[in-house]
RNA sequence: GCGCCCGUAGCUCAGUCGGAUAGAGCAUCAGCCUUCUAAGCUGAGGGUCGCUGGUUCGAUUCCAGCCGGGCGCACCA
């Protein structure tokens, strides 16, 4: 476990305190304690705590108190890393460290630069992370935003966390679906050709579909009114295939969302992997006809039921090709699967897992993030969308409204397995309550101060140019603190395939910059530049804003603190795909 | 009916190996203020962590049951 360098540090003491009590015959030990430190909730606690004398106290059978004790008496060169070490109540172990300690954050920042944060904790293992997967039968609407956003993010978690990860859109461009398409547009055209048509039952209703047409009719004129209609059926299948698809990818695109891979279900008909698979299933007795249908045996994996592969009317399932993709995608060699779904899909993750667990993988081989639903607001209010009708809320239009870093932002900022209130103005609101604006504007923030510092001919020392002693503010050390958990939040957002935890940092983050910035002078008041030095040292006449004296040692370490959190806002929003502006 | 998810401050939500007096933002209230980048700053109030039991030194966290909300239970995708 990434704990960063301090945190590393600390558990080092503190193990080698424990092995010294052990020597000494103090402590038994019969395993070595994994030491779990924790940022306490109160300063009054120090600035990190560890709980290992109270998971000691069972197997020592001695009370933690005392445990704490020992292991607080057998530090070594305690005063050196420590300012102070308290024992509270149970057998907590309260940390206070020596303000140069926590100073190796800053250093560490900046020799890791854009990889502070980053680790190799997945040692190579590669992954192959599917998401957005929408039917090519319309645009992108909200929802389907929402699965981009966490999709990428886990991407790029994945990787910074040591995984190689592969990205993929899988294409339903095989079924019902895109029969219903076709019959859809083709309605449309004939409509736009001046014929009366009864519109199919079940068919597209959105306004896209209109388009699609009028676009299939000035590109091929009346020529569709002369084919049988099975043919004008499929042409105009083919063709608004193709025009949504390069839609959809034009929108992720905007999104700033690109995919390594696109697959198409229809190829795995079209080759027979579909039926090769079926055939080695059924070779296995994992496959049996019941009903005139023929079922996949999920149930010996866990699954309720069986489920049926291929119709009565013989027809495969959608279930059918699915497993011929996950077999596909075991073949490629991947040491995971990611599937980002729609949380409407969640009955589907027992059968899916029993597919990986058929061909003798272990189900978490395969891992579904569920993405619930996304409800639109304005200034409060429900927008009201109404699926029938074709009226949603395409991602087009939100990104219109507010911007690719808003609306990624936004949809990263819940556990995706909730449902998320978005709401359009606060996303566009340029003010302290949008969060978006928030964590970008610490960013921007920064870059101004540095640039004001340059154009003021100040220099701006990185953190191992600059004098760190004398960051001894409380308020220097929290965001040092803060600075020192990121490695710890990019891991355990990687881990637990959770990019809300990272967004929940950056907003805590920013949480600390912002009022620091406010409270603290960093540069020199300009007034006073201009004027006698004297004047800073002067008790101020008004008592209530007298300038912060700031001398000029203390600017360039405080600007060399202000240049890591930079680094680290930078490296938070990249992990989400965000952009981290130098100008608002 | 069965299964999954959710239930934490007025609102939206964090809180995953069980830890200390349960946190944040918004909203509300009270003061202050006009800056190195600016749309503010500081502080305060606000809670039966859905309910009930269990496990134990200790439960928002784990287990069981109930209540409430969402979703799913197709030879649709």
């Amino acid at each position: 476990m990434a704990q960063g360098v301090v945190q590393d540090r600390i558990a080092q003491v503190l193990t080698e305190s424990l092995r010294f009590a052990q020597q000494r015959g103090i402590l038994k030990l019969e395993q070595m304690p994994v030491i779990n430190l924790e940022a306490p909730k109160r300063p009054e606690w120090g600035d990190v705590s560890c709980t290992v004398a109270m998971s000691l106290s069972a197997s020592e059978r001695r009370p933690p108190f005392e445990i704490a004790q020992i292991i607080a008496e057998h530090i070594h060169e305690r005063d050196r890393v420590f300012s102070r070490v308290d024992i509270a109540r149970p057998g907590f172990l309260n940390l206070t460290l020596k303000p140069a300690l926590w100073m190796e954050v800053l250093r560490h920042v900046e020799t890791q630069r854009d990889e502070y944060g980053h680790s190799h904790l997945g040692q190579g293992r590669r992954v192959l992370v599917e998401y957005v997967s929408a039917n090519p039968t319309g645009p992108l609407h909200v929802g389907h935003g929402r699965g981009a956003a966490v999709g990428q993010a886990l991407v790029r978690l994945l990787r910074a966390t040591g995984h190689e990860v592969a990205s993929e859109y899988y294409i339903n461009d095989a079924g019902r679906q895109m029969k219903l398409l076709g019959v859809s547009v083709l309605a449309r055209y004939l409509e736009s050709c001046g014929q009366t048509v009864p519109f199919p039952e079940d068919g597209y209703q959105g306004e896209y579909i209109r388009a699609v047409a009028a676009r299939a009719k000035a590109e091929q004129g009346t020529e569709l009114l002369s084919l049988s209609s099975n043919d004008a059926e499929q042409r105009s299948r083919e063709f608004a295939y193709r025009e949504l698809l390069a839609l959809i990818r034009q929108d992720l695109d905007t999104f700033g969302i690109t995919f390594e891979s696109w697959f198409s279900e229809a190829s795995l008909l079209s080759s027979g992997a579909v039926e090769e698979v079926l055939k080695e299933l059924e070779s296995r007795d994992l496959l049996f006809n019941q009903d005139g249908a023929q079922w996949f045996r999920s149930s010996a994996y866990g699954d309720e039921k069986d489920r049926v592969v291929r119709k009565q009317e013989g027809e495969y399932t959608y279930l059918a090709s699915d497993i011929a993709y996950h077999r596909d995608k075991l073949r490629r060699g991947f040491d995971l699967l990611v599937d980002v779904w729609g949380a409407d899909h969640h009955g589907y993750i027992p059968r899916m897992q029993a597919v990986v667990q058929a061909y003798g993988y272990p189900k978490d081989r395969l891992r579904v993030v569920l993405v619930q639903m996304v409800n639109l607001l304005r200034g409060g209010r429900k927008v009201e969308m109404s699926k029938r009708a074709g009226e949603f809320i395409t991602l087009r239009e939100v990104m219109d409204e507010v911007g690719a870093d808003a609306a990624k932002f936004f949809f990263l900022m819940r556990d995706s397995n909730t449902h998320l209130d978005f709401d359009l103005e606060l996303a566009k609101q340029q003010s302290q309550e949008n969060p978006v604006y928030y964590v970008q504007y610490a960013h921007a923030r920064i870059a101004s101060l540095l640039r004001v510092a340059a154009s003021r001919g100040i220099a701006c020392p990185l953190p191992t140019q600059a004098d760190l002693a004398l960051l001894v503010d409380p308020d220097e050390l929290a965001i040092i603190r803060k600075l020192s958990m990121f490695p710890v939040v990019l891991e355990a957002s990687a881990v637990e395939l959770e990019p809300h935890r990272m967004a929940y940092y950056l907003r805590e983050l920013a949480g600390l910059v912002h009022p620091f910035y406010n409270k603290h002078r960093i540069l020199p008041p300009v007034a006073d530049a201009d004027t006698t030095p004297a004047a800073l040292n002067d008790p101020p006449l008004s008592t209530s804003r007298a300038p912060e004296a700031v001398p000029p040692g203390l600017t360039g370490a405080r600007l060399a603190l202000m240049w890591a959190v930079q680094q680290v806002v930078r490296n938070g929003l990249t992990v989400l795909g965000v952009s981290a502006p130098d100008q608002m």
